[in-house]
DNA sequence: TTTTAGCACTCTTCAGCTTAGAGTGCCAAA
DNA sequence: TTTGGCACTCTAAGCTGAAGAGTGCTAAAA
């Protein structure tokens, strides 16, 4: 089916119209590639790669460009990954300073970081918090009629949010609220908090019922915020340094879907239950599965973080996407809860180097994290100067 | 110097061109907009116009277009405020839903208004907080190694961030730490506070200097970093929506110069403590000057609100927004706290409308910040239903 | 003195045409 | 199966001419 003879040419086509972003012919092929053959054998092999799906002509007179199916058989079969130079991973690395000891800073970190390595568009989403568990809540007079709610899950992360409250509550009033809606709450699931469940917990506070509930009404609100799913898009004007993008229509219909938060946010809120192998469903051929892994194994990162997922041209399903190329891997703030940072860009990407580079920065993500997580104790150094080895 | 006429062929002038984009002509003009004279009067006109710099040329067979001192003049001497519609008076009071209990999220949802409102990019900075004092700082513990500073400035800004302590660091610690820096230094403005002030305030806490001093330090970060002037961008991709910007170039550098946060923010922060006046620079004749007072005078939130701000083109020190205009307001969270509200977008704007909007959405602010700052009690309804008048 | 009609002139835009060049597809020979 | 050769197709770029819009100027009218 897919000779070795045209996995190579099909690598150099790909591999040339990223480059150039060019349509690729056969003479130019030949020459620049060394193939060993002529071009008009090239010419044919091109000719079974359309028919085959692989590649697709602008026009009659133009060389080959890529369709969907040919970058797919790229990722899948053909990919290379390059590592990432030592100066990049320095560059990422130092990106992320010491004075970040949030979960959301270090993410919203490695979007910026991941856009401006790769010169795309990036993209990050929460985990899914709705099971998880609440940890601790807190409120915390700020003054009389203000309060602020802090709650806490249960790997560290923590939401907090102003609210009113009636002027009778006193200091202590809260500090009891407080105390006994933790009490009664933490360790349950995000979800199962409801309205009721604290209006039960709250239940024989020495308040009255009035005044508590509209207290315990703001806590409620508090509590299922910290569900929400959270997108940070970063570096969209990054678009237009590419050539794909001088198009303004596609421009347009890009950024304007890109600020509907919301379709954004669950589109890829949606692949995080789904399958890491699910980028094989075009090639059900064996053989090259087997190379795939092959291919995956030997490279690094990949063993810390097999979990990178490309959806290419028309299998983005959001409307206005459908020239683009999306680039996602999941990071983990537990292995249970985990969220997904991402660029798009156009279909013409070095998908070798922006992979990894999202492997890397991914990984280096979740290392962060870990650390933070762990409670790790800062060095004595007050200016913050620390500096520490990686495994 | 400015005749009747010339004023009135000069705003029809520009009215125009705001609306169709496209340099007008005398007869055009003549027949539109029935000025009773002929093609060739205006054409004389217009020429002079030009020779006064007012208007130019695109080039010798097109119509007019205004110049920046042309629009500069229509801003001072011919400007029609367009009173808001009552169904846009509603869109914008109903974007100030009841949830939003912090002065930060009140202010970008402001921004958010305004760029739907005006369908341009909109930004808005956060207030200079150098000389505003600290009321309160509180140190809560999350876990141990892990506590979140939570630091209140005196108009109820509230301010927090997490930070890492060393483990040894007990709640009970924390909370001495933090009662006895509170009582020594709230009042103080932020930026007389150092880390010398805080070292010197918590000098008799029982607790090992060196444990002491990492956390010292980090509540001191947290004191500089409310300090920051924050600036927050929206709805850049609605530049796409104006024909100035099909120009791919001017959109790119547009863009970069928007990303450039910290010159943006600097360059508006700026603005802050410049007076009122300063947009009749170009006009110093006396009587144009009082005809703009009295058109002042009769718009509507204009008493409330006169205090808008104009750049157009080459007045925008920022380069790459050499082509634009940029309204801004001042919205007051006290009354001498105040930070900057604006939209930007190509010198063919719609300034009568588009400043009205400003300057709506900016009373409504001041005026939601007044409300939450006065500590308004929520009504009994606790499913978000309240609705109040408005003086 | 100001306004107006008229006309020549300038400049842009657009459609239509031509040409050069790139690349293909196919055929017949190696 | 590969290759050289050639006819064919299509685009990109440049050129031309005509149409149209708008001006500036002049001389006459108000």
């Amino acid at each position: 089916m897919l000779t070795e003879r045209k996995r190579h040419i099909l690598r150099a086509i790909i591999d040339d119209y990223v480059l150039n972003a060019e349509p690729v012919g056969s003479k130019y092929l030949v020459d620049k590639y060394k193939l060993g053959v002529s071009s008009a054998t090239v010419r044919n092999e091109m000719s079974e790669l359309e028919e085959l799906g692989y590649l697709e002509k602008p026009h009659t007179s133009a060389g080959r460009v890529p369709s969907d199916k040919g970058y797919r058989a790229y990722i899948d079969l053909l990919l290379d990954l390059k590592p990432v130079s030592q100066t990049d991973q320095d560059k990422i690395e130092s990106f992320f300073s010491d004075h970040m000891n949030e979960v959301t800073t270090l993410v919203r970190q490695s979007a910026n970081v991941l856009s401006e390595q790769t010169d795309f568009p990036s993209l990050v989403i929460s985990p899914r918090y709705s099971d998880t568990s609440l940890e601790q809540i807190k409120l915390l007079m700020i003054e009389p009629g203000k309060a602020l709610v802090v709650v806490v899950l249960s790997p560290g992360i923590v939401k907090d949010r102003m609210i009113r409250i009636p002027h009778e509550i006193k200091q202590e009033d809260l500090h009891l609220i407080s105390k006994i809606i933790e009490q009664k709450l933490s360790g349950q699931k995000l979800d199962q908090i409801t309205l009721i469940t604290i209006s039960a917990a709250a239940e024989d506070v020495p308040v009255p019922e009035a005044l508590l509930n509209q207290v315990l009404f703001e806590a409620y609100v508090s509590i299922k915020q910290a569900e929400n799913i959270e997108l940070y898009i970063q570096g969209t004007h990054r678009l237009f340094n590419h050539p794909e993008f001088q198009e303004l229509s596609l421009a347009k219909s890009f950024l304007d879907t890109m600020h509907e938060e919301g379709i954004v946010a669950g589109y890829m809120s949606e692949w995080e239950s789904m399958n890491v192998d699910l980028e094989l469903t075009e090639t059900n051929d064996v053989e090259e599965i087997e190379q795939l892994n092959k291919t995956r194994q030997e490279q690094p990162y990949m063993k810390e973080n097999p979990s990178y997922m490309v959806r290419i041209g028309q299998e983005i399903t959001l409307k206005g996407l459908e020239e683009c190329s999306f680039i996602t891997a999941a990071y983990k703030i537990t292995n249970k809860i985990t969220g997904r940072i991402g660029v798009i860009g156009p279909k013409r990407m070095e998908y070798g180097k922006i992979i990894s580079q999202i492997n890397f920065i991914n990984y280096t993500l979740d290392q962060q994290i870990m650390e933070l997580a762990s409670g790790y104790d800062r060095k004595e150094d007050i200016n913050g100067e620390k500096k520490e080895e990686q495994a």
